[in-house]
DNA sequence: TATTGTTATACTCTATAACTATA
DNA sequence: TATAGTTATAGAGTATAACAATA
């Protein structure tokens, strides 16, 4: 039965959690920990994935749209409200005057590498609860996971990364 | 370094994604997978949320602000959209008679057994990727690292379910 | 007085449709 | 014509504040 697995709550009829339970459960902990500390720095999920997107890339509108799954018109409003707060920018386009870059501030950086740090933190010291020989097994379980779900679409989580 | 655990690339570092990391990256894949097996049925995570945990109780709007850890004013409209759809009813109470009771419907009852079903057929496809072997391995270290951090919280995970 | 729940209001986030400017 | 982006609009989801009914 994997129906527990909507609520956070834990079945009593084992002594351990099913496998699926549990994954979801630690899912939705790890989930829950980075919306937080988000939260603390008034960021939303989306806020944060935007921002975290521009850490490596300056994207066009277009690209944001596709590589957070949004619609363009959903993109607009992100980003205005994001550049309200001085965040992001908008830099026209040199290629193609139609388009729109978005890069990150400093103010911008320096909040998502704070965010990233504190969550980072939170689930260093959750792990921290395992010795270090069980740490080094989930490792190499979860990368096996990631990398045998990666290659199902095609692609290779080790490759040199393309710049999308 | 944490730091890509905002987005949700790989690092090409090493040729193993860093535990944080990986964790961070597992927990988005399970969490956007409830997310759209959710919205194959027009629902949200708050509402599946909801849903999910009237399954075992008939919480009154206060039970499920805590529960949901949202404002009293947030549950009004979030049970007033799900009982337009006829997913739960509100239910006066006896013993008080300022309280509302919430309650599953029938219709509301077979959407989150249908959306639940389908999201841990998903994770079971993804832990199919690994060998049994190591599945019971993960099994036993993501419950170690639930029944810690629950412990620090003075929660014990496996006690009789007090109703709350 | 305190608590339960609703309503009014405001803001974020999202999508669809219509639009402008450029390719 | 097609594409990049914005704007108008509508609806979900969230919180704060003010309110009504009951305890």
């Amino acid at each position: 039965m994997t129906s527990r697995a909507v609520d956070r709550r834990a079945t009593a009829a084992s002594e351990e959690l099913s496998t699926v339970d549990g994954l979801a459960q630690l899912s939705f902990l790890i989930h829950g920990t980075l919306e937080r500390r988000a939260a603390e720095r008034e960021l939303s999920i989306i806020q944060t994935r935007l921002l975290g997107v521009l850490r490596d890339r300056k994207p066009t509108m277009n690209e944001l749209a596709k590589v957070l799954m949004l619609d363009k018109s959903s993109i607009s409003g992100l980003v205005d409200r994001a550049e309200r707060r001085d965040l992001v920018v908008r830099v026209p386009s040199d290629a193609d005057r139609r388009a729109v870059l978005v890069a990150l501030t400093d103010r911008g950086r320096a909040l998502v590498s704070d965010v990233a740090a504190r969550f980072g933190a939170d689930v260093s010291s959750l792990l921290d609860r395992l010795p270090a020989s069980d740490r080094a097994t989930l490792s190499r379980l979860v990368s096996r996971l990631l990398v045998a779900h990666a290659a199902d679409r095609g692609i290779d989580l080790f490759a040199p990364t393309t710049t999308g």
